[in-house]
DNA sequence: GACTCTATCTCGGTA
DNA sequence: TACCGAGGTAGAGTC
């Protein structure tokens, strides 16, 4: 990884334009040849940048990062302050825990947890227009369509509503419903779900996981 | 900014849970505070950040970064290898050009290119909703009510059916059609927009920004 | 490769 | 402040 810390201006022509006037900045670049602009301030986020793969055209004075896609940065050099250079081989990698799939994975263990007498069916099913979440039958005997978000969302509801619709017309599944889980689900998205006869539930992400640990010590 | 290449653990616990095991990174600390730890590779994006506001407790070999949320990353050093630190100053900022915004001040000033006749009525017209982009009058005195994205895709033909839907309860503008407006619309979002009677427009930026110089030429 | 969906999304705007 | 929508979204996973 090389950190230039540089008086610069820096333009970027590709899917829109950008100019940056001369200011010191930190130009970050990596192992793979990505190149990012850094300001000091503004999370994480670069001013500009190019990922990978790209090459870089060095000028001296001025580089020109291009890349396949027919994209271009411009870095002009005025004053460099500082300059330096560390191979920091490469990462082991992220480890992450409690994102939407395990949410799911909780819920297809647990369908109960969201009404009572639910039955798993299937979880991930494919539909022409995407996976559904989980897939159950009520005591009914219908078909309950699950979409399970972290974030309940009006974006969540749409989706469920084209699964909804696509698969009432494949008329082998019996009666269908629409059930929408998440860990809160904003008003917004509540309204537009139950004006389509969609059920709304809110689960506890801590609570589902001590539920899993107490069976496990139940029946384990 | 504060750069400092160093052998490291970091542990986050907030949205999520992660743990990233022993090995070299660069942890940077921005002027507002804000911590990111970045590995040699993978575009822009750290493997684990604080944004601001935070506070950090230094406790010498580990960091615990909190912020008021309740989120904290704590960073184990076992190496410093190299620890600088430059006073960047306040960026004067990215200027952009060619997005969404200067599509609709383009279209909202030529309303017959999406359609011959066409005129305006009003820009940002806001709804309970949210705001819809551009409002017209047709010449068979229809009202036009047109969602511009750079992008076509299925969720701007979401975004206008609920727009439509909640504007025909208001009876006060006559009749209602819609119209779906970008540089370029997928097949999938084109045959939804059509299945609801929604009109479809694809158009050239590069074109526009044209036709308006053009224009400036001949009445300027 | 194209498509879909998630994200500690980030970021900017407005009510 | 919370909510909503755009993004050079990036990145992962599946067909």
């Amino acid at each position: 990884m090389r950190l230039i810390v540089a008086r610069c201006t820096v333009e970027y022509a590709g899917r829109l334009e950008t100019r940056l006037p001369e200011a010191l900045r930190l130009i970050m670049v990596k192992a793979d040849g990505c190149v990012a602009i850094h300001s000091d301030g503004g999370a994480y986020k670069p001013l500009n940048w190019m990922n990978s793969p790209n090459v870089v055209e060095d000028n001296d004075d001025h580089w020109i990062v291009r890349n396949p896609k027919g994209e271009a940065m411009t870095i002009t050099f005025h004053e460099i302050i500082s300059d330096s250079a560390h191979e920091l081989g490469v990462d082991p990698g992220l480890e992450k825990d409690g994102v939407e799939k395990q949410l799911q994975e909780l819920l297809a263990a647990s369908p109960e947890v969201m009404e009572e007498g639910l039955v798993l069916i299937r979880r991930e099913h494919y539909t022409a227009l995407g996976p559904v979440d989980i897939l159950c039958k009520d005591p009914q005997g219908n078909t309950v369509v699950i979409e399970v978000k972290r974030r309940g969302e009006i974006d969540g509801v749409e989706q469920l509503s084209r699964y909804l619709e696509d698969l009432r017309n494949d008329s082998s599944l019996g009666t269908i419903r629409g059930m929408f889980v998440a860990q809160s689900i904003k008003p917004q998205a509540r309204t537009l779900a139950e004006s389509r006869g969609i059920t709304c539930v809110e689960v506890d992400y801590d609570v589902l996981r001590g539920r899993q640990s107490d069976e496990w010590t139940l029946f384990g």
